[in-house]
DNA sequence: CTGTTAGCGCTTTCAA
DNA sequence: TTGAAAGCGCTAACAG
């Protein structure tokens, strides 16, 4: 009833326009562009051909707006220089995308700045949010308020509110050390992750566990950010410090930052000396100048659960949460014989 | 005059209860919640207290029906893999997110997916999009026919369709290649990245150039695709082959897959037999294990760019197309005695 | 400063 | 199979 005025410069048709094109009512021509409804096929060949005349793109706003689906999911990743997670970012908007969703990016330079981000998730209406970013129990309980279905990556949900996926931690760790144990090594150095963060921390206390059950205890202990250049720090104090035989990092990063400290500042012998392992298997770990022994994430069939743990809870809002866990696979390098 | 009806469960509530539970007028809620408009604090006041109690949130998708502006960006990103665009996307995400912008991320497994992707990018009336992926001169045409402002990042736009930031090849190259003649490398192995690339054939054809200018020829020439493993296999193939003093590969990644065949499988000494320089400066190529002698794109410099350039032209339509060049910054590393 | 009135472009009953 | 009519939740003149 209303055709576009073309008030803006070169604004693309409506449906409206196509219908007055094709001679056919405007409900008409939204079903041609809709996917299960019924059109007899002269009639949807007329539209089509109105279309391409009128430069018409079904306008994907408009149809949130009245379906209360927006086809968006919010995926939230707090640092994306971790290495690690480029890699999951792709293998997600691979797969929504492959499911007819799209991605609405959010990243964090600092944790403050979620809160603006839940508000913006609020305003687009999104479908649902896969989120790798610490988020307390009240923000997690605001996405059930909200109504908008949640998958965790990599971080625990807060009791059954929202769906997760997580790498475990303790078997990975025990392959490392364990085998570590197993060759020899006694004095260990761990570097942890920041305090806030729960896989970080599950791996230092499933790596501490393991030395305990052996009767020991850790030589000495640093934090790093997850960074490189975190890792090249905390190795540096702790080998000042220290003598030791084994360092095992909260993450690859690190760990390669101890290999270079070691290697390339101290002049010690990996493994000869002192061997490292890390967690993730990240790209550069298997390059031939690390070789990094460490336990590899099965990111695909992570990211393959993320997306199928979204999809059936925002088919069935009511379905309670989900929390699924992986193992890791060990990749056996060259920086750690493991017994 | 129509209030939610709740009948999805728990929907949010609309401009229309929040005015209702105040006592004023849905438009006066809307200009509560919209910067720039004048209400008086007292009906502020009360609008807000409303909101909160009917856990009101302004609705993103219904406002840019109307306003023709979705504040939403598409950024396209062909590999995410490259270890460079990472930071890319990081930086982008900051700076659009600091302008109140969305980011709809794209990626593409293959370059055949770039149609569908700009499809869904049309339907989503983006105001904008940043796409660091190879897009034909038709491609590029299309932009200008839906109106969407479009900044290519490190490619070159077509005829001034498109605005583009780039890093130029030529001045890093020249500082590369000309060090390398003058501490008296003769013999260069060239590793390209797929023949497809604008910027990965730049900056082959810059160092060419060079090497040409001096009298010289390159002794061998290998494409790769920008991955580590390809820079194995092209250093490989080349070793194999000739006898070289000096390796140049298009960007960081395949330069450290070079090292790693010469240190780790040829046992020639780097860069007392062969040096090697890349381009890009990635993380990874700073790390004592490597130490690369590059040329650093000024990402900051870039993203920062490519943002601003899309503002204006979101903000003038008619505005013409601008091609931004940046230099890069040498690194010198240990892997390259420049003269 | 606030309320009234029209839509934005589409989907969705409901009839025909 | 098609059309008419009624909104989705909001912004944007225009009065008052």
């Amino acid at each position: 009833m209303n055709p576009s005025r073309h008030h803006g410069g070169r604004q693309c048709g409506t449906s409206y326009d196509v219908a007055r094109e094709a001679g056919v009512s405007q409900s008409t021509v939204s079903r041609v562009f809709r996917p299960g409804t019924s059109v007899a096929p002269a009639t949807r060949a007329r539209v089509m051909a109105a279309a391409a005349r009128v430069g018409y793109r079904p306008n994907a706003i408009a149809a949130s707006l009245i379906t209360r689906r927006s086809n968006l999911v919010a995926v939230v990743i707090s640092n994306l220089t971790n290495l690690h997670y480029p890699e999951v970012l792709a293998e997600l908007t691979r797969r929504l995308s492959a499911e007819g969703l799209r991605v609405l990016l959010f990243t964090l330079s600092t944790e403050s700045e979620i809160d603006a981000v839940l508000d913006q998730i609020w305003r687009y209406r999104v479908d649902g949010a896969i989120v790798a970013a610490r988020l307390s129990a009240k923000q997690q309980a605001a996405f059930v308020h909200e109504g908008v279905p949640l998958v965790l990556y990599n971080r625990p949900g807060h009791d059954g509110i929202a769906s997760s996926v997580c790498c475990e931690a303790a078997s990975g760790e025990q392959l490392l050390i364990d085998g570590l144990l197993c060759a020899g090594r006694r004095r260990f150095g761990l570097i942890a992750g920041p305090a806030d963060s729960a896989v970080g921390e599950a791996r230092i206390a499933a790596a501490r566990a393991r030395l305990e059950a052996a009767g020991l205890l850790p030589v000495a202990e640093e934090r790093g950010d997850f960074s490189h250049a975190s890792g090249l720090a905390a190795t540096r104090a702790i080998i000042a410090a220290h003598r030791l035989d084994a360092i095992v990092a909260a993450n690859d990063v690190m760990a390669l930052g101890a290999l270079d400290v070691l290697r390339h500042e101290a002049g010690l012998a990996v493994p000869a000396d002192v061997a490292v392992v890390g967690f993730d298997g990240v790209a550069p770990a298997a390059w031939p100048a690390y070789r990094l022994t460490t336990v590899r994430q099965p990111v695909e069939a992570m990211t393959d659960a993320a997306v199928r743990l979204l999809l059936t809870r925002i088919a069935e809002p009511g379905r309670p949460a989900e929390q699924l866990l992986f193992a890791g696979a060990l990749v056996p390098g060259a920086t750690a014989p493991l017994g």
